[in-house]
DNA sequence: CTCGTGGTTCGATGACTGTCAAGGTAGATG
DNA sequence: CATCTACCTTGACAGTCATCGAACCACGAG
């Protein structure tokens, strides 16, 4: 999973460089690379197991799940599981992290903040203000 | 399309028993069932056009746009966007209306809103990242 | 080092999806 | 009526995706 942390930072980039910037939905049109880029989010999350997956996580003790906990909830095979947890990883929606055998995923909130703020039709009130943690992007592991 | 609107408001009246209820993501774990309402939602907008369709009527003087309107954006067929269009307004993000000769598309914040609100980690105070630049978007004509 | 367990990758396959061309429907206009 | 415009549906095709079994890699324990 080494390797594939590298280009996981590559999309994470060009996505806090898209989504982290775009005015919500409503607002402004997006471009045609932003549709693209924030697309890849949304397509993640169009499945049944991988939105499961997520929740689990996102709502397991501790913040994190080993895979182990994961697959026993799906009457799906392991290399299944395995391959959507690739998908929400690619799309910067989790992270893995290797702890002796175990593999743990957990969610990255600052994503999921900024793709429900995408959403959220022109905001009632106070969109600006607070530029808050623009690139604050927690770094993946180690 | 007066028929589909039947078929149209059972998906909305499921998405909101389900959408709209639900705890966020990280609150506790979907049920297999929410998982498969909520991802239709986000597999509408897991397609780069169908997001920047979504994006276009939103953004619209007026709040909603005409279907001719929206083809000139795209380098695709009119069927093909006809197709997108179906895509969001069987996902319930968008109604149609059809005024004389043209068909005007809204959306549907409420929709919109929901799904945003079961994204948004649990915590109360984990603000999106919104620097708010980037405007240089090809305003949609008039 | 060898073995067993936990996860991932590979290759194949059946299902789904985005796209277009052709044809159809609804309304306006002559 | 005829005709034109705006939009939708159908049918077909290529590309993508979810899924599995088999093989493989990473660790920890003997």
């Amino acid at each position: 999973m080494s390797k594939q942390d590298g280009a996981q930072e590559q999309v994470l980039a060009q996505l806090a460089a898209v989504v982290g910037c775009c005015a919500p939905l409503a607002r402004e049109p997006l471009t045609a690379e932003q549709s693209v880029e924030l697309s890849r989010v949304f397509k993640a999350m169009g499945d049944p197991v991988r939105l499961r997956l997520l929740s689990l996580i996102a709502s397991h003790a501790g913040g994190e799940a080993c895979v182990c906990d994961l697959t026993d909830v799906f009457d799906l095979s392991g290399p299944t599981i395995s391959h959507h947890l690739k998908v929400l990883r690619e799309a910067g929606l989790i992270t893995g992290e290797r702890r002796g055998t175990w593999v743990y995923y957990r969610v990255r909130p600052d994503l999921l903040a900024q793709v429900s703020a995408v959403l959220v039709p022109a905001a009632p009130d106070s969109p600006a203000a607070m530029p808050a943690d623009r690139d604050a992007l927690p770094v993946v592991d180690a």
